[in-house]
RNA sequence: GCCCCCGUAGCUCAGGGGAUAGAGCAUCGGUUUCCUAAACCGAGGGUCGCAGGUUCGAAUCCUGCCGGGGGUACCA
């Protein structure tokens, strides 16, 4: 039940006689910010009254006349120039609760019409070790793709892996000057980290002996490093088999980091899969007349202010622009795609902005292609986030310090597990503060990473909401209740308290949160309601008994709100990929 | 040069036509014989970068300016 939903349909209704067009009135139903307005907001007399050249205040008055929803509401009043305060009846909403309490899908329904989206994101160079730059990608990504999909949206998650470029030669290169194959024989895909971070030492040293050179000298290893890669373009026997025998590995490395992180792609489709294609989609793109010859490369031009696409350079080979548009193909012939999404940082606006023009003259207009993007990752210097050595920080680095200072914080507050518990809790709440610290944040702005924000218990953090579930389930073990045979029964739900009342209001707002975090691809709107149920459970936990409730019918009515704020909290950091312990 | 994004409390950030602009941290004060105090309650703190404009109503939309960041023909 969407109570918003419920009301713009009741509005309509009260204005089929009054409006011309009263869908164009959507969205000016809201919950109030300031609860002495009531629960909801209805502000659709100022613009409907200048619509008709009457008074807004009279417009209201009939408005609330016509309206018919004295099966959910309080009386509306009416308010300043002409809002409408609307609250919802007590007896109403403690129904509902107990609606919720058998509801599977706490609430939400599956949208009316689904649609196939392909979110493409994550997608890291293989045979490099991932760095926080993959970070926003993959968990933005991820959690968009568990939101749309719990919506009743068809999704296809592609990780386009970046198995295709000089970091390959590099790594064919190290193989054929440094191999250690005994290395190789008892730990391949960790000799295959070694052989690119030789390498990339190598590269970084041969730099540094040419640095006095009055002219930039070109850096032998790095030539090497290209020349295999050219090598593998080609066609070259050995790399290709190189190239085959070493990309398993690779992608065994990354699906060691993807496990952790708990991120399951359905394909994995990287540039590789599409080489095959570039040379006739460059073909059609010239027979249509769309890309010219310039500067001996084959480029699209675009627009006045524009630089011009690339899609075949001058020494013949092609470019990410000319993948992206056999990918998009792909996504649009085979995949079916209504919408493909792409979770790209914000830097490559121009890139996108380009390819989605390219692919519309191309003919591929009837998919939405949407870029979403995000900002950089800071540290606290307010600079992009770097090692003391300047270097890019290792994503799995960066996941180990995040759990083992959560160990710490689980280790002085609750001795008492046992080990191995606390290991599992350390882990949830390490790698949950850095999803819900990075999802938490509007991802367009650029965000400023910090280890004692991320981790701290109080605020919106994925500590907190954590720490509100696992206070609920403790009332349950205290309590001595068979969650699974209680759940069967049916209990009364009231609502006297203001803390209950507060609660049941959040606990009702579950698909508006929804609909608002898959409308723009927002996560940020998601973890801001679990912040706003977490919080007036906080309050409702210290000022109403549960297990020592007056009556017993009062200690079901509690927890049933109990169980549904878990319940909920639950699913809501499930759908952003945050796990949430039973005890903590 | 051109294009894009950003500027909100001391700090980090929400809010992107609707009522007196919110939260966390930090600061100050209060709460524990009681279900997890990893908690709760309260207080102070603002020229929403500046100036115009549109609107019944602007932090929000438009224009200009100032400040910061990013991108910008053969790396992806």
């Amino acid at each position: 039940m969407n109570v918003t939903q419920l009301l713009e349909q009741r509005f309509a209704d009260a204005m089929t006689e009054l409006a011309v067009d009263p869908g164009a009135f959507a969205g000016l139903i809201k919950p109030t910010k300031d609860d002495k307005h009531g629960d909801y907001q209805a502000n659709l007399a100022m613009p409907l009254a200048k619509q008709l050249g009457r008074k807004p205040r009279d417009v209201a008055e009939e408005l609330v006349r016509r309206l018919q929803a004295d099966d959910f509401l309080e009386p509306p009043e009416i308010a300043g120039p002409g809002f409408i305060n609307l609250r919802l009846r007590g007896d109403w909403l403690a129904q509902q609760m107990q609606s919720l309490f058998h509801d599977e899908r706490l609430g939400v329904a599956a949208v009316p019409k689904p649609q196939r989206f392909v979110i493409d994101f994550s997608s890291p160079n293989v045979a490099k070790p991932m760095h926080v730059g993959h970070l926003r990608s993959t968990i933005i990504g991820d959690a968009l793709q568990r939101l749309l999909r719990f919506l009743g949206h068809a999704v296809i998650t592609d990780n386009h892996l970046g198995d295709w470029g000089t970091q390959f030669g590099m790594l064919i290169h190290g193989w054929k000057q440094h191999l250690d194959d005994k290395a190789l024989q008892s730990d391949p895909v960790q000799e295959m980290v070694r052989l690119y971070l030789l390498v990339r030492e190598k590269i970084k040293q041969a730099g540094a002996a040419s640095e006095d050179d009055e002219e930039e000298a070109a850096n032998p290893v790095a030539e090497a490093c290209r020349l295999e890669t050219a090598k593998l373009h080609e066609g070259d026997a050995e790399n290709v088999r190189l190239w085959q025998q070493m990309m398993p590995w690779c992608q065994a490395e990354l699906d060691r980091i993807y496990q952790r992180l708990d991120i399951h792609f359905d394909y994995t489709l990287g540039e590789s899969h599409y080489n095959p294609e570039l040379p006739g989609v460059v073909q059609e793109l010239i027979a249509k007349g769309i890309a010219v010859e310039s500067q001996g490369a084959w480029v699209i031009f675009l627009g006045e202010n524009e630089p011009p696409a690339l899609i075949r350079k001058k020494d013949g080979a092609f470019t990410y622009m000319t993948t992206d548009l056999a990918t998009i193909r792909h996504r649009v012939k085979v995949f079916n795609a209504d919408t493909i999404l792409y979770v790209v940082d914000s830097r490559q606006a121009l890139h996108f902005q380009q390819l989605f023009t390219i692919a519309r003259r191309w003919g591929l207009e009837q998919t939405r292609l949407e870029h979403i993007v995000f900002g950089s990752v800071l540290g606290t210097d307010g600079r992009p986030i770097k090692t003391r050595e300047g270097g890019a920080i290792e994503l799995e680095a960066l996941l180990d310090e995040a759990v083992q200072r959560a160990r710490k914080i689980v280790e002085e507050n609750s001795p008492e597990l046992p080990a191995e518990e606390q290991r599992l809790v350390a882990e949830a709440v390490g790698i949950g503060a850095v999803k819900y610290a990075d999802l938490s944040q509007n991802r367009t702005s650029d965000y400023v990473f910090s280890w004692d924000k991320m981790l701290a218990m109080n605020g919106n953090t994925g500590a907190y909401m954590q720490y509100a579930v696992a206070r609920v389930r403790s009332i349950f073990r205290k309590g001595g209740i068979a969650v699974e045979d209680w759940r069967n029964g049916n209990y009364p739900v009231t609502l006297a308290h203001p803390q209950e009342r507060q609660l049941a209001l959040a606990l009702i707002r579950l698909p508006e949160a929804l609909n608002l975090a898959a409308q723009d691809f927002r996560p940020n709107a998601m973890t801001s309601y679990l912040w706003d149920l977490a919080k007036p459970y906080s309050s409702f936990f210290d000022q109403c008994p549960v297990l020592k409730a007056e009556s017993e019918s009062l200690k079901n009515s509690r927890l049933v709100l109990c169980d549904l704020t878990s319940r909920i909290l639950q699913q809501g950091l499930a759908l952003l990929g945050i796990h949430a312990p039973e005890r903590m």
